[in-house]
Order: structure tokens, then C-alpha cells, then sequence
DNA sequence: TTCGCCATGTAACTAGTTACATGATTCC
DNA sequence: GGAATCATGTAACTAGTTACATGGCGAA
């Protein structure tokens, strides 16, 4: 019998967030940044600093694996691998309902509280926003006319969110921007 | 001339929440706690401990100023005046433009990953974010409804916001309900 | 020759959390 | 008699950030 160090305690969003795409293919730290943008980056992303901070972490939990990969001609890579134990743990944290989050925003702060800063101050801080969404928007339908009807459904899911989101931002904006005469 | 204690760094977020209820009157950390969950709690609702923590912050850097109410009957008060340099500080956050932030969103990554969950995980998933949705918007309509048309327009304009957001995510939620066939 | 990519990490810090402690008073 | 309200805070912890360090390689 194997003592595997173990962990009682949940795993945290981001562990979740790695361990999730090391379930796909084991990969290296600089890489999981990479896919890290490129999938759930619009809605988590986390700094390079702590994708390398948790990988450690998971390993000494048992959830991954690490080795080496030398290469000549560039820097050496660690791979890691996610294990039993660690898809176990994801799996449990897919499946444990959240708490009732009550997302911050930092823009509404500056919106309520905007009749104190310049008349100006609102207005830009409202179109940025809406670029903001204008952008995402865009990118995400773009995905999913490259990706079709083949593909994640999950994955679709989370981009036609955003796009959601996105579309009533914008119409928010625009009728806010109307009503406060710019 | 004075020796005020000054900073050079911005304020955070949640002394700029702090410093927008002062602005309005002279308030105790337990009162605040309360203005804070009965106006922007819905998008910013720190913990009571971090307010206790952030309101001598506020009196060393010379933005709020504080004195004692002695009750009796009950225990006694400190309560909070906002500081000509409060104001300027406050001015200066609500101006300053946002970084472009990149929501968290752990329900999205719940979403994104849920193939690798039982099969009613994601469902269930969706049916509570839409039930905060529903219940958000009922009590914004609410307020609105009891506010009518005179009033804070900032204040209006978070509301709509909430109501636009909350109105996304439940369409949203029914298709991807109907989709995922439950 | 300079810039960006590859690749991993450390150090110092910040903002925030939960849980606990205290103790009188008023309402049911 | 018991719970909620009033009122302020501490302690221990967690998750996250920015900025820095290193150094070779290939492309413009």
C-alpha cells in the first residue's frame, strides 16, 4: 500500500482551472498559461506567477505528476501529469454547488458613486465598458464560426454566455450614454 | 500650515466604497456595514472585518477622521467623518480609468469543465445561478419600483444594469437548460 | 544589435476571507 | 429563558498581485 499524500480540503478554482486542462494532455507551466488564455482565459485567468505557484502544490497533494523534459537548444521543461487522485478532486469541486458569490464590480462602484467625480467621468468609464464587451463580443462569435457545430459543448456554452452578457452590456450602455446626454 | 499624513497611492476599492457612504454623512463601522449591504451590496459587499480594518486605514492616511459616541445603554460608537482630502482622494479613484479587468466567473468554469462531472452537475449549476438571477431581479425591480422616478441616477443606472444582466443570464439559462434536455 | 520568445521561478506585498471574542439589552 | 441586535474588533489564513531575475536563441 502506497502512501500517497492527500489532501482533505477542496482544491481552489484555480488548481481546479489547471488540473482541468491537464486532464486534456499533460503540459508545462509556460504552456497552461498559454492554454489557460486561449480557453477559460476570458472569465479566469490567473498571473503566471501563481500558475507556477500551484503546480507544486498539486503535486505535493497527489493530484499531478511532474518531470523533466530536457531540451537542447532551449530552456528545460517540467511536465505535469494530473492523476487518479486528481481527477477525483475535480471532479467533486465540478460538482459541489457554489456559494451565492455576489460578484464584485469595480466599474458599477465608480458608476453609483459617479455623481461625485466630474460630469465626464461616468460617460468614458461606460464607453470603455462597452468596448470592452464590443471586443468580446466579437471574439467569441468568431470562435464560434470557426469551431461550428463540431465541438465542446460546455466550451460553446461558456462563449455564448459571454456573448449574452456581452449583447446586454451594450444595450445597457447605450440607452445609459442616451440618458446622461453625450 | 499642518503636517496632514498624506499617500501617494491611490485608494482601494473598498475605501473608495467607504469613503462614497462618508461622503454622505458621518458614520460607525456597524452602520456602514449595513449602508453597504442596502446600496452597492449587490456588486461590492466586503466583510465586516474588513471594514473595521479599512476605517483606521482611512484616519491614518488623513481621509476620514473619527471620534467616539458614548451610548448609554448600549455599547458605545466611532464614527466616521469623511476629510476634505477624503473627497479629493475619492474624486480622484472615481475618475481614474479601469483596467480592463477579466471577470472571475467560477460558475463559468464549472460550466467549461463539466463534461467531466456526473451528468446533472452542470444542470443543476445553471438552475442556481439563474434562481440568484430571478431573485436579483425582483428585488432591483423593486427598488425601482418603489424609488419611481425621483432619485440617484447613478444609483438608477447600477439597478439597470442588474436587471439587464440578470435578464441575460436567465435567457441564457433556459436555452442552455432546454439544450442540455432536463 | 536589439527585440521577443522560450521557460521557470522568487520576493514582497495586498486585499480579502472565516472564525472567534466580548457583553449588555431588548424582544418574543 | 433564549435569540437577535447593538458594536467593535483580533487572529490566522488564503488567494492573488506586480515586479524582478536569469539566460540562450532566432528573427528583423
Amino acid at each position: 500500500m502506497q502512501t500517497s499524500p492527500t489532501r482533505t480540503t477542496q482544491v481552489t478554482s484555480t488548481e481546479a482551472a489547471l488540473l482541468g486542462l491537464l486532464s486534456r494532455e499533460p503540459t508545462s507551466g509556460y504552456d497552461l498559461e498559454k492554454a489557460v488564455r486561449a480557453s477559460v482565459g476570458y472569465f479566469w485567468s490567473p498571473a503566471r506567477s501563481q500558475i507556477y505557484a500551484v503546480l507544486p502544490r498539486l503535486v505535493d497533494a497527489g493530484l499531478a505528476t511532474r518531470w523533466s523534459i530536457t531540451q537542447r537548444d532551449r530552456p528545460n521543461k517540467h511536465v505535469y501529469r494530473i492523476t487518479a487522485a486528481g481527477r477525483r478532486a475535480l471532479k467533486t469541486w465540478l460538482e459541489a454547488p457554489e456559494a451565492d458569490a455576489g460578484g464584485r464590480d469595480e466599474f458599477l462602484l465608480k458608476v453609483f458613486f459617479g455623481g461625485l467625480a466630474g460630469p465626464d467621468a461616468v460617460v468614458s468609464h461606460i464607453r470603455a465598458r462597452r468596448g470592452e464587451a464590443e471586443r468580446l463580443q466579437t471574439e467569441l462569435e468568431e470562435i464560434d464560426a470557426r469551431v461550428g457545430e463540431g465541438g465542446d459543448v460546455q466550451a460553446a456554452l461558456t462563449r455564448s454566455y459571454g456573448i449574452a452578457w456581452a449583447k446586454a452590456v451594450i444595450g445597457w450602455a447605450k440607452t445609459a450614454e442616451r440618458e446622461l446626454g453625450s
